[in-house]
DNA sequence: AAAAATATCAACCGCCGGTGA
DNA sequence: CTCACCGGCGGTTGATATTTT
């Protein structure tokens, strides 16, 4: 069963806007203001998919906004806030007043792309060209095979956080598996610094087993998912049958296959890539 | 001056998550 | 729980403007 379409496409217009098509628009959302894009259309008299006038209202008819060029203050932010956030233009423009997110994606697409590559930074990953194509490509999350038996994985997008290095095994396994964790924002934030209202609120934190990572115990046994986040035993726990934060737990319960397979990891061919950011984004 | 190449950016498309019936 | 709808997002396209040859 597929979706209705979001509006009758044989009786609206396509392509740039008229004059009198954004005034219509402006008078109407002045009037009526902003929801239901999709009556709106028909409301305001406009030959327009509702999607359309919503763009067309908020790339350019917002009367909050800046246009103009972009300073070199807010290229810098840009570049900043890309190599924290990635490509959430929505969340770079949020911290950009009088900017759209469609207009940061242009502006990045053609200006501050090519300004990093001859300043010698990859876009994508924020590094030094050499070193960024020396470690594969350019993909901003990934997983690189370090040895035969190692996997690591690595948050290349974000240069600002101090990350420590921490082996995972498993048992039954014989992959090891190095993880670049985060500890926590460096003291030094030169966004912060310079625009001290910015408040990233970035948290990027993957629940772990507190007593491995403090080096208590000698537990090897991955939690689950859910326990990770707290729901030890309880329903929510996929474990199997045993308490999935028992120190060396059985072959059964610590089994990757019956437990919840975070991020696929238990896969022996792991080539594939990781959301890192978009898990921890949404 | 004209043609070709390149840059710019407004707009579209398709997908996704949230929500309510 | 499922389904449909809606708003929002990111990637991409294509028309237009500008620069180069």
């Amino acid at each position: 069963m597929g979706r209705s379409p979001c509006c009758e496409k044989a009786h609206t217009n396509k392509g740039a806007w008229t004059k009198e098509e954004d005034e219509r628009l402006i008078a109407y959302i002045k009037a009526h203001g902003e929801g239901c894009w999709r009556s709106l259309p028909k409301a305001a008299g406009l030959l327009r998919c509702g999607k359309s006038c919503r763009l067309r209202w908020i790339n350019y008819l917002r009367p909050d906004l800046k246009r103009g060029n972009f300073t070199e203050e807010e290229d810098e932010l840009i570049i900043k806030l890309h190599s924290l956030l990635g490509n959430k233009w929505s969340l770079i423009a949020g911290r950009l007043p009088g900017r759209t997110d469609n207009e940061i994606k242009n502006y990045w697409n053609t200006h501050i792309r090519r300004k990093l590559i001859n300043r010698g930074i990859d876009p994508t990953s924020h590094r030094p060209i050499q070193e960024s194509s020396a470690s594969q490509d350019s993909k901003p999350t990934q997983l690189e095979p370090v040895t035969s038996n190692t996997i690591n994985i690595s948050f290349t997008s974000a240069p600002k956080v101090e990350t420590f290095h921490e082996s995972i095994s498993f048992p039954g396994k014989s992959e090891k598996i190095s993880m670049l964790t985060f500890k926590e924002e460096k003291d030094e934030c030169p966004v912060q610094e310079k625009f001290p209202d910015l408040n990233l609120e970035l948290r990027i934190s993957l629940p772990d087993d507190v007593d491995r990572l403090q080096g208590h115990g000698k537990s090897t046994t991955p939690r689950c998912f859910k326990c990770s986040l707290g729901m030890i035993n309880g329903m929510e726990c996929r474990c199997g049958r045993m308490r999935c934060d028992v120190v060396g737990g059985s072959s059964k319960g610590s089994d990757m296959s019956n437990g919840f397979d975070f991020l696929g990891l238990a896969k022996k061919e792991t080539t594939s890539l990781l959301g890192f950011r978009s898990l921890e984004m949404k």
